[in-house]
DNA sequence: TATGAATGAGTATTCATTCAT
DNA sequence: AATGAATGAATACTCATTCAT
């Protein structure tokens, strides 16, 4: 019987390997021998995990996402009225992202990529869900009646638009302190609760 | 000197159909061959005015960059007071972006190659300069001595990171319509002037 | 020695399911893991009976050219005259490699690797020890002297020609009856007694 | 204006060293980069002419059987009757193919590769079109009513049969000599007029 | 014996760039 | 200036074979 492996671990590690490289020289200049020297393995064996080198991008897009969405629903389980889950989840992804640079950085690939093969990965349907998971928490807000000066979708536009693009200026410029712009995101753009 | 004109004029005719030939396919994506044929022209000549593939990329970043400069420098002779300059600025650079989407759908690649070539291109230092144009206005309607619940700068990367984070959802998904979200930006980001 | 039994069953197993994947992929595009699988094994047991993917076509053409021998000898032993010996071993043939399907279309990669290299299998020698029985055959019919039109040896070669050459032709297009084909190269090529 | 070249003529070399590469070396252990050396060029330079290795292959196959109909052609014009035409059949293949040793050494590939893919050349076809024009001649030199022995069809079949078959025999054992096999194949094979 | 994970040599193909005309 | 034929470096991916378990 040969070596016992965990399909699912040798993966992972794959997969962290892949990002690490892609965040260094982006998905571009990225090469399937650089993936499997940083993982400690042969260059025939990140194909026994992955399809090809594109696969390894989207599986990066998809662990994004599903943290994000991960994170979306841990928002509906905040304790807390809605101007304070909008902060948490302000505040949460702009940590994540934070902590995990790498995988911030090849964001950007992913965007690139994934704007031109809406078959490949979905990023339409997926800021779609983000801003409707924005959006109902700004309705939510305003129960009572009260008009808002901005409608809610164009309102959850323009927060979910701010977070990526503080964390688009933070990837071009270590100096934009991201973790610090979640207070100025809030304050600016998650209305307060009467 | 007809030479010389003549000589801009190509250039910027080869640029113009890269930018057509990137929009459409993506830069990675992108032959030499398919932008000669776009601009009517064999692939060789493409090189009497473009040293490489990159430095059509690069031209085309700098159209863009030259492009914003002179918006912002024309924000400062636009009449009204700051929240109108800033409204101003914030309409002018939505309506530049939905006019020309072809540059915008460049603005991908441009981004995902920058990040990496800090020497090729300066994103960062282009994102330094537009942040400090917003908050110098910002600051400027400050200067009664009102201590704002944001800093100029923070505010300034927000509103910054709000326009670029829109043109992104833009870019995925045409049904966000991006000249209309140019009211909630100006509602919920430009301070009113007192 | 049951173990002995064992192996050698298990080896005819292996060649059974090369010579199947073989006959339809052909040999250059059958992966040892499309033979494992056929054999319902893994891809390194296979390596336990043959050496190389090379070895499994070599050994299926060793069985061709082994049954071909015993039906050469079996000639020898059949009753009645020259005639209705050669007219055995043309029918003989032609329903082995009717019956035989999968292994008469392996002969086509057989060919054509045999031909490039010698040392592997010898078709040279496999050929010259056909046409020398037939000839032999042929000969023996004249031994009354009478002098034949065609010289034994190029009469031989002919013949196995003809049966080869049939036997092509109903490789590319099943719709020739190979079994049928029989009777007329016995009518046109096997000389009638006296 | 760049350098001129006659396409064919450059298509024509470079399918002349891609034969004599595959008829050494065989088209499996043929590689692009020894028919790009053999041709006197860089191996990008083939990929302007061809489209692919196999492509090559096809083109070697067309080559043959382009030159296989004009022959059948030529036949319908030669002089004399029907079995001098069947004669001269034979005698014009096996000197064709004994003149041109390196094309029909190529043949064993296109016999084991066309098997596979009748999309990719139509080898039943082309033995279709083989037999039937065979069997015209022998189906016209019956003309008076006398009825043959076999059928003209299966006939034709053992003929191009026997040709095919000693070609065969010849490739592998070059002691075979293949165009004084002429000469018996006609004695045997081509009825003579009454 | 059997397994199948791991290996890494091997190669077809692409395409930016050059340069002879 | 313009052309497009020629180049050859670069690389994703395959798969026969090995070998630890």
């Amino acid at each position: 019987m040969p070596r016992q492996v965990d399909r699912e671990a040798r993966r992972g590690e794959i997969l962290a390997a892949a990002v690490r490289v892609f965040a260094r020289h982006g998905y571009a200049d990225s090469r399937i021998e650089d993936i499997a020297r940083e993982a400690g393995m042969a260059k025939g064996s990140v194909y026994l995990y992955f399809s090809s080198r594109e696969d390894l991008l989207r599986a990066a897009f998809d662990g994004m996402s599903t943290r994000s969405e991960e994170l979306i629903a841990e928002v509906g389980r905040h304790p807390g009225d809605t101007s304070e889950r909008l902060a948490f989840l302000v505040r949460s992804v702009l940590a994540l992202l934070t902590r995990e640079r790498d995988l911030a950085r090849v964001l950007l690939d992913v965007w690139s990529a994934g704007a031109r093969k809406p078959a490949w990965v979905d990023m339409a349907a997926f800021y779609q869900d983000y801003r409707a998971a924005v959006a109902a928490l700004l309705d939510a807000r305003d129960e009572d009646g009260t008009e808002p000066s901005v409608a809610p979708y164009e309102h959850a536009t323009v927060l979910v638009g701010a977070i990526e693009g503080c964390v688009l200026q933070w990837l071009f410029d270590p100096s934009v302190d991201l973790a610090t712009l979640a207070e100025p995101i809030v304050t600016l753009l998650v209305p307060r609760t009467r």
